[in-house]
DNA sequence: CGATTCCTTGACCCTCATCAAATCACGTGG
DNA sequence: CCACGTGATTTGATGAGGGTCAAGGAATCG
């Protein structure tokens, strides 16, 4: 695939890149696929590659050795996954969904990097742009009930996927869960258990409709977010 | 205080800049102090500066409609407020003790993040960093339980206070906690009275002795560890 | 010595985890 | 077409961990 027509053209890390850059970048790049579940890399793993997602849905998880896991994660397309100058994996990374990657072989990606301030600029960007999400993630964590849990969950999804057609959410809105249930259990710091019941609760509630196990129906956006806990206004543009 | 003369002169995020760079640096900085529990900055404020802790702890929370309170930041000497090119702060800040902040006008800082590579360089490494921490974080909020949480605060601590003495953790070590219960229980996701009742509870089985309120002894850093439930083996280097 | 603030301890209960089983969705081969 | 197996999900019964409410210490400051 060129470049031009990449559907994360403007948004991934190389969003700010044009001419010579796009086409140093273009040189060093390569697909990857892999399918739901696969692995794609594995903590401790030597990584000779960074990357941005195109399509698809990738996790991040961490473990106890006793196998607890979390989730810290959530990659969508544009995302970039890898840091700059660590060649080890820090994070298990784990398809979700159908996944294709956008790789760079990370010596030149390093090296150009260093030389290439408009590249360096959009990392950092989305960089506090991810430790926002993992803030507010924070919050989740710690303090909210398994509902607001649950709520959270899926109006996080329901931004997303409005953002993606370029839409404020809002109203009536149907949308695909990217997460089986257990993965949603550990983004959530929950059990699959727990997941099902309260799924199950907002549906009787008449908060959402179910379509399937993925599909989800929101007869009224702002109900939802009612149901998150989460103030109303919005909070801060990004 | 001149920079050459500033303890964090090669941690903060001015670290690799010299020179003439320094100069620039030193001419749009200025000095301001708080006192243990001030606020320093609230969420929504307009923010006209953006700095480094020189000494003391803050802390950045975020708080629910109905005052649920969960801390998503800790900042030690060294770490950086603010947020670049946004103008309004996205969280509350807190001096934990006594705090000394090394401030940047924030217009001037802006412009020079773009003409310097070097800054820019150096800030997206702490960043970064900075959402490995906030990552390991989430793995403690979400599937860690509370002795476990405890623990693995304390031993937050005696890392960094270690690292502070340039030394390696571990053996019989003395410690001050830079929080209150009620910090520490925001930190947490916990309440008061069960961070009260675990610190108890690790005293009863010798894990720490208590010297005080904030004073902590450790007689062996490695059985904090194992009641922390982390990989003894320490994870990546940074 | 009160007053205030921070911390600890106790009693009780609720949310969510655990263990177990039933149901559902789907693909396969007879 | 249907029995069967497999994996994901739901549902149920039970209990423990941690929250809530309330009271009692301890340290600090006037």
């Amino acid at each position: 695939m060129r470049c031009t027509d990449c559907p994360i053209r403007y948004r991934a890390v190389c969003a700010h890149c044009e001419g010579e850059e796009l086409s140093n970048l273009e040189e060093m790049k390569f697909y990857r696929t892999y399918e739901a579940g696969q692995p794609i890399v594995w903590e401790g793993d030597r990584m000779d590659f960074v990357g941005s997602v195109v399509t698809g849905v990738a996790s991040l998880t961490q473990t106890l050795e006793d196998g607890r896991t979390q989730m810290v994660g959530l990659l969508l397309p544009s995302d970039f996954l890898g840091r700059p100058g660590r060649d080890q994996a820090a994070y298990n990374a784990t398809a979700a969904t159908k996944v294709v990657l956008c790789c760079f072989r990370r010596k030149p990606f390093d090296q150009m990097m260093r030389a290439t301030p408009h590249l360096a600029h959009r990392l950092l960007e989305m960089t506090l742009d991810e430790l926002d999400a993992a803030r507010e993630w924070m919050l989740l964590l710690g303090r909210k009930t398994a509902r607001e849990k649950i709520a959270s969950f899926i109006s996080i999804i329901a931004r997303r996927q409005a953002a993606l057609h370029k839409r404020q959410p809002g109203g009536r809105m149907v949308l695909e869960l990217p997460l089986t249930r257990e993965a949603m259990a550990d983004y959530l710091g929950l059990t699959i258990e727990t997941v099902s019941r309260q799924i199950t609760a907002l549906k009787r509630d008449g908060v959402i409709e179910l379509e399937g196990k993925r599909g989800v129906i929101l007869p009224d956006f702002a109900r939802l977010v009612e149901e998150s806990g989460d103030d109303s206004d919005g909070g801060l543009p990004a």
